[in-house]
This record gives structure tokens, sequence and C-alpha cells, in this order.
DNA sequence: TTGATTTAGTTGATATATCAACTAAGTTTA
DNA sequence: TAAACTTAGTTGATATATCAACTAAATCAA
């Protein structure tokens, strides 16, 4: 038997479903790709179908900070499924390209995101998860600082 | 310009939301109190709430690991906010004390949190927020690993 | 009651989040 | 063009997430 929540509003169960999605996502990962993260995942297939991204522009769309950007690539990198080179114009940036390997990952990947998408939208109808959006995206808004 | 976020679905928003919504809870916490994470008041106002709560159960209100807790509490006792006590009859356990301090800073926070739910809902109708509670208990439970 | 199992909590390793400081390279401006 | 500023990315420090291994204590079972 478990007492109330102690916070008893929607912002707690957000927190409590975001946090069982990724377990979700990360375990279905698991079954066919042995260490790999789901924040890798995702870098990889974002930079896949934005190719010649600067991590900046990366860490925007995983919506993620450079800092962690780079240790993240620094990862793939690692792990052989993305290599750098060097930015033709501009000596600040790398330019990320995915490795045969990582495409291989990608490839195997790709289902398990669809999967788990399914998984965790199951029996919802679209009006129900337009209303969801419209309702999610006011508390974005709420939350974000104010652009002056 | 941004383009298309990479993963067209709710739970790419439902992401964002909750990193925003984080972030405003700690920015408005710094405006009170020096040095204490998002974790560590909620992690205090529950003890405060429910008393003598093992760090088991106390895991489980704020939906983190043990692991976690350990150290979550570690630094709360560091900081004289929380006090352990050897536990009267199961030597496993400890007892948990609010300290003055302790108590000094939920006075602090308690307003703040307020703040916070309020900033992150505000515009919503009850009626909204229940429609979108529904939803997420679905989105939770398509998530959760099914009990046998 | 001893031996097996379970439970409570700690600790180590690694990944990510956040902030701040930093380097290097590009851009602007006086 | 040189100085000031901005931008891209890295690095360090600390907090948290997760998994696994571990200790110690409690409980169960034969």
């Amino acid at each position: 038997m478990q007492p109330d929540p102690p916070q008893p509003t929607v912002l707690y169960t957000l927190e409590q479903t975001i946090k069982a999605y990724r377990r979700l996502c990360q375990q279905n990962i698991d079954q066919v790709i042995t260490d790999l993260t789901v924040d890798q995942g995702l870098t990889l297939m974002v930079l896949s179908n934005y190719p010649a991204l600067s991590q900046q522009r990366l860490a925007e769309l995983v919506f993620k900070d450079k800092a962690s950007i780079t240790r993240i690539i620094e990862l793939l990198v690692q792990k052989g499924l993305l290599a750098r080179a060097a930015h033709p114009t501009d000596k600040r940036k790398s330019d990320l390209r995915i490795t045969d390997g990582g495409r291989q990952t990608l490839a195997r990947l790709s289902p398990t995101i669809q999967l788990n998408q399914q998984t965790a939208l199951q029996g919802l109808s679209a009006a129900e998860l337009a209303q969801f959006d419209a309702t999610l995206r006011k508390i974005l808004a709420n939350c974000s600082p104010a652009q002056p």
C-alpha cells in the first residue's frame, strides 16, 4: 500500500511517465543492440536525418546541453559509430559523419524506435493525442522563460 | 529557424516539457535558497510529510533509485538539513530526522513549490488538467512492465 | 536452531545534466 | 587592421540515473 503521492499534481505523474518511457526504450534497445544508450541512439538518429549538423544545432534538436553532446559524441566515436573530420570552412567545428557501423546500428535501431512509440501510445485516439499535445505545449510555454 | 523535431511525437515534447519544468523549479529555488537541488528539496519535503519513512519507501515516493536516495540523503546530511539516527528495532535501517535547519529550509521552500506548480499550470482549466492527467496515466500504464 | 532467502542500505562504475571556466576561431567595430 | 566581441566546442566539478556487486541484518524454512 502506497501513501498518496507527495505532490498530487500532474507534474509528478509527468516525471514518472517520462522515466517509465525512458526505461522502456532502454530495455527495447538492449534487446537488439548491446551497449548503446537511449541518448546515444537518439543522437545517432538525428545526425542521420540531418547531415552536416553542428554540435550546437544538434544539441538544440535533442534538447541537450552542448557539454552533454560533446560527451555523447565522444562515446559514439569510441564505439566506432561516428567519425569526426575537419570542417571545411570553420575550424572550430568538426564534421560529424556516421560510419558504416553506425549505419548498421541505426538500421537495427529503427524498428525499435517505432516499437517504443507505438507501445507508449497504444490505445490513444488521434483526437486524444492532439488534445494531450496541446496541453503539453501550454505547460511547456508556461515553463519557458519569457523571450523579450 | 529550426528544422522539424527529430521525433515528431508527443513523447519528444514530453521530454522537453519536463526538462523545462525542472529548470524553472531550480531557478525559483535558487532565488530563495543557495545550494539546494530540486531533488534534495523534494526529498526533504517528502520526509517532512511522511515521517519515519524508510529509504526504500522514500525512493518509491519520489520515484528514484535507492542508490540515488542514499546519495541525496548523504548530501542533505552534509548540509545539516537531515540527521541520521539508529533505527530502534531494525538495525539495517536508519532513522531519518529533519533538523531545525532543515525545517527552516522547508519553510522557505514551501511558497516556491506552490509557485512552480502554479506557473507551470497557469491558464489550464480543471477539465483540461483532468483530461491531461488521464492520458498521461494511460501512457504511463503502457510503458510500465506487465505485472504477472 | 541452523541454513537459505530476503530486505535495507552502501558503494563502484559509467552515462547524463548543469554550470562555469576555458581555448580557439570567426566576426565586428572603431 | 587591431581590439573587442561572439561563437563552437572542450573540460572540470558536482548531482543524479542506472546497474551490479556487496554487507549486514532480518526472516523463513527444514
